[in-house]
DNA sequence: ATTCTGACAGCAA
DNA sequence: TTTGCTGCCAGAA
């Protein structure tokens, strides 16, 4: 296969990759993502490729992805508002009012973690 | 081609 | 501490 762009889709799989790798009850932010994959300022775009990770077969836990304020910024994207929230609580976290408890200690870094 | 927006983050006031 | 502006990169209109 010849001409195609796979230069933003390369950056959406990576995206991916790191996310499925968030360990069960664990959370990152998107900036950490970013970071890790090289793209420091560009963490809108962890955003945007977790906005259209469902439009992939595999599933992708976008739910562990927060901002770095450990608040749900991106519960609206979900079927309803309260699903990311749902979902994390069922790992074991602890949330109020939108925001991670113990955000600090659940926090998972790849560019710690992996390598 | 140009403009606007966005699941963010950093910094100034 | 909170609020607002700026930078970043891609995609939609």
């Amino acid at each position: 296969m010849a001409g195609k762009k796979q230069g933003s889709n390369d950056f959406f799989s990576r995206v991916y990759e790191v996310t499925i790798l968030i360990p069960y009850g664990r959370i990152t932010s998107y900036g950490a993502i970013a970071r890790y994959l090289g793209s420091a300022r560009s963490a809108r775009m962890v955003g945007w490729a977790l906005n259209v990770s469902h439009s992939g077969e595999k599933f992708i836990p976008a739910h562990r992805v927060v901002n770095r304020n450990g608040i749900l910024t991106g519960k609206h994207h979900f079927g309803t508002i309260t699903i990311m929230q749902q979902l994390l609580e069922n790992e074991g976290l602890v949330i109020e009012d939108d925001k991670i408890q113990n955000f600090r200690e659940k926090f998972w870094d790849p560019s710690k973690e992996l390598r």
